[in-house]
DNA sequence: TTTTTAATAGATATTCAAGTCTATTGAAAA
DNA sequence: TTTTCAATAGACTTGAATATCTATTAAAAA
């Protein structure tokens, strides 16, 4: 089980920008040496974040992109969403199209279950978690280092 | 959060064949066409299962693929590690090398709620779990439809 | 023995996510 | 005003997963 790789990144890059203390935006540069994402690739991605209202966007001198809302009102799922990430909750494994409780397909039971702890995890992780747990990941976010 | 479409189809097809309650061999083309699957890839996949000892293989005429041991002792996660599914424990969505309890990437403690999950669903469920949850979708498997 | 069914093998094709490259636009600093 | 920094735009490339095609091997039935 895992995430696309786009959508990983998309977490990162998000992660890392929350973790900048101070209030001065994170350019492109610095972001994707700190998360080892391509630099043009995660342009693309910080790009759809700011289309989504995650972020905002500050070109020219000094510029970057820093958090458009709280960490708090910032949800995993919003985050992979925005990279066209879907988690369908009516996503069947089997392949049907009808595949509900009434009408389950073989592995509709034991999928469900899975999916559910999925869509709960996205629904209440936020921004606001990641700043939560104490790490000296922000010192990736040196703008000097490297 | 999803499977790759080869793990899927692995899922799809040996719930298949739990489902088939006489001891007779489903062939590939009855199982193609029960999960539909492309029926090429659907062999490639059977075989590998056929290699990894899960299922028992019968060339010619009335030939076709059956569970090699009970259904209770195939979990899923067999059946996923069997298409090359990894399931990496350790694996990190921050793309850390080191990651761990310690010294945890600003993503590893929520992440590993959502690892440890699949984790337990993959190992626990089994084959067994599928023949329990009943449903009509035996029906699929008669050798004369379509 | 011949025919038919079905697994096995492997080469080839297709598709899409991922990644790269080049150029343009906009804003701050000098 | 000029220079420099950095976001934006989009064309292009790459590679792995997925799918298809053709042929061969094996076993049962006729």
């Amino acid at each position: 089980m895992h995430l696309s790789q786009t959508a990983e990144y998309a977490l990162r890059a998000m992660a890392c920008i929350v973790l900048k203390k101070d209030n001065r935006p994170v350019s492109s540069k610095v972001l994707a040496r700190a998360t080892g994402i391509p630099s043009h690739y995660l342009s693309k991605i910080m790009r759809k974040m700011v289309e989504a209202g995650l972020v905002a966007s500050q070109k020219g001198h000094g510029g970057g992109f820093k958090l458009a809302k709280a960490p708090e009102k910032i949800t995993f799922k919003m985050i992979l969403e925005t990279v066209d990430y879907r988690i369908e909750p009516d996503s069947c494994v089997f392949g049907w199209d009808e595949c509900n409780n009434e009408e389950p397909c073989p592995l509709h039971n034991t999928w469900s279950h899975l999916k559910n702890s999925f869509q709960w995890w996205s629904e209440n992780m936020t921004l606001q978690d990641v700043a939560n747990n104490p790490n000296d990941a922000e010192s990736l976010l040196k703008p000097d280092a490297g």
